[in-house]
DNA sequence: GACATTTTGATAGTAATTATCGTTAAATAG
DNA sequence: CTATTTAACGATAATTACTATCAAAATGTC
């Protein structure tokens, strides 16, 4: 499941040809810090650790490329959201169902899912409340307008 | 599950009194705004809401009180990340735990959760094209640092 | 290596959110 | 019911995260 260090970079390369990607040396780098973090970092913790090694980097190409990289397939963005906030008074245990597209929340009912239950001790402590699925996809609205534009 | 909405507004009252929060006309507004949208959202939605019924409302009175909202418990936000992008180069189906204090993102194999699916058919037409589970709660050293702070 | 095309770095600009502060409304005491 | 205290509001400046612009530099192709 964890393929090798140069092995993926190698694949990095690989699918930016196939993208007609120049291969650059921000590229390779900010794409690197990327799969070495463990964390899911923010654009801002890339651009700290990319400047370290190259220290005349923008932060506009940190981000442009982060979005190249998304684009591509070759990253993911762990939320959807992340434009602004989103508000519920929905309370209840439920789930989601989310556009990749146009970004719609639809509720789903907590029956409706087959119940999610972690089988392993959850790591290091953790102390869970809640559980909630995210389904992703295309709304029937979306999917009419757009036949496969790389989506994640 | 869907209380009536005059019966949720007044548990609304009554929770503000107990957190000790005056209630103003603002708040019943902005809370029966957010209550009656079914789409999950966003703070500049709720101002445009309540200026129809509230046209001197300040943006800066929607946003302080959705947060206040918020740390009573009395709404929530569909993801802890809106702050701001966070990435991943893991590609692979997996899951996520979250801490709600310190939003850290910890993945979880595919292989340590039971199967999720949905039991019904999509509504609208949706395409799912994948499912994640995310498992919300406080991580070791958060748990340490804070005995109870009203969390969702 | 020369040329056409991308990409980069610097920086101005924008969108979402938060802080500040003087005014107003809610809660409470009398 | 009125006065007083305190919390909340509205206007707006400030901040944060991100995006657009554009001249200079690096890539890819022949
Ligand atoms: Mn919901
Ligand atoms: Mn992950
Ligand atoms: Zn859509
Ligand atoms: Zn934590």
């Amino acid at each position: 499941m964890r393929a090798n260090l140069e092995q993926q970079v190698e694949n990095f390369r690989e699918r930016c040809r196939a993208a007609g990607l120049s291969l650059t040396h921000q590229r390779e780098i900010i794409y690197r810090a990327v799969l070495e973090s463990r964390e899911h970092p923010s654009p801002e913790i890339i651009y700290e650790k990319v400047k370290a090694l190259i220290p005349a980097i923008s932060l506009a190409t940190v981000y442009k490329n982060i979005h190249t990289f998304i684009d591509a397939g070759l990253l993911r963005e762990v939320t959807l959201h992340h434009g602004s906030l989103r508000l519920e008074a929905n309370l209840s245990e439920h789930h989601h169902l989310v556009c990749v597209r146009c970004k719609a929340i639809v509720d789903l009912d907590e029956s409706d899912v087959a119940p999610v239950h972690l089988k392993r001790r959850p790591p290091a402590g953790f102390r869970i409340t809640r559980a909630s699925v995210e389904f992703r996809g295309l709304c029937a609205a979306c999917a009419k307008s757009s036949k496969l534009t790389a989506q994640s």
